[in-house]
DNA sequence: CGGACAACCTGGTTGC
DNA sequence: TGCAACCAGGTTGTCC
């Protein structure tokens, strides 16, 4: 499901092909997918030249001429896809604009968990989709003292602090599982007892893996549906180490572990039980 | 306040 | 074969 890879990944597609163009019409065909009030958003938009784009997280917008942005969160299924006029609409297309060039910005969502909102510069503040996110999983600034100090209070698994996007914005259910195991921390490791420097080396693994994973254009597991912004699937799927790879051998040369699934805070969490130990960080310390 | 968990929604898979 | 039950996942809202 779309994660950061995912997100920037059509955010970059939609940059190169679609920053310039003009947005001659925009089409709700079911208005309940925008915050807020379709009629403002229709109209707002309607005529409008795409000036940039940007991403925070999983959430990404299209930034417009007048000093307003479309926001959009593809939550679950979501997909926002560049097409031909004349290409027929896939189910569950709730939204459409026509471009100019003879082209579409569609968007596409089975489950519907997703939102576009109307947003409006210097008020970022007041975005539904983009409140309570936290600094950008591939920010420059991102420090293992700010991770640390935000876990402090919280006595929750290293995973669950992870995914939790008002710490660290774009970490998804699978990348959490492949981060920790590049870092060979147990995803129940209470996140207020993750020290410094292990959270210096989750701060490096992030970046390897979700830099790799847009260098493949994103993952599409058998069962998403998560296309690009041209509706190509992604790569990285054949890059993971422990996602969806229960009963197979760890990867790590040496390890011979087998990896494990099992439930964390609601979710399936996949870790290699050897070199994941428990407790592991806490005995390298002495 | 943190933390647990239901709710949102649909398509696909599993179980009977 | 048919149909019900269950599962997947990101986020918000509610309750303790």
């Amino acid at each position: 499901m779309p994660e950061l890879p995912e997100v920037e990944t059509i955010r970059l597609n939609l940059h190169e092909h679609l920053v310039g163009d003009r947005i001659l019409k925009v089409t709700l065909r079911r208005a309940d997918i925008v915050c807020g009030d379709p009629e403002d958003f229709l109209a707002a938009v309607g005529g409008k030249r795409v000036v940039g784009t940007d991403r925070r997280g999983k959430a990404m917008w299209l930034c417009l001429e007048g000093d307003i942005a479309v926001a959009v969160h593809l939550r679950m299924s979501g997909r926002l896809l560049l097409v031909q006029s004349s290409d027929e609409l896939p189910p569950h297309t709730h939204m459409l604009a026509e471009l100019s060039g003879g082209r579409r910005l569609i968007y596409v969502d089975p489950r519907r968990f997703g939102r576009l909102e109307l947003l409006h510069l210097g008020r970022f503040d007041q975005s539904v989709i983009l409140r309570n996110i936290g600094p950008d999983a591939l920010s420059e600034d991102l420090s293992a003292q700010y991770l640390q100090e935000a876990a402090g209070a919280h006595s929750v698994g290293i995973k669950q602090f992870l995914l939790d996007q008002s710490h660290l914005a774009g970490i998804g259910n699978i990348y959490a599982s492949e981060i920790l195991h590049r870092v060979g921390l147990h995803p129940a490791t209470p996140a207020n007892r993750v020290t410094t420097e292990e959270m210096q080396r989750i701060i490096d693994a992030t970046r390897e893996i979700l830099e790799a994973a847009i260098g493949a254009r994103g993952t599409t597991l058998g069962d998403s549906q998560y296309q690009t912004g041209l509706g190509q699937s992604g790569g990285y799927q054949q890059c993971l180490r422990v996602y969806g790879k229960a009963e197979e051998n760890c990867p790590v040369p040496g390890c011979d572990g087998v990896i494990r699934r099992s439930k964390i805070a609601q979710r399936s969490t996949y870790f290699c039980p050897v070199c994941q130990a428990r407790g592991r960080g806490r005995r390298a310390g002495r």
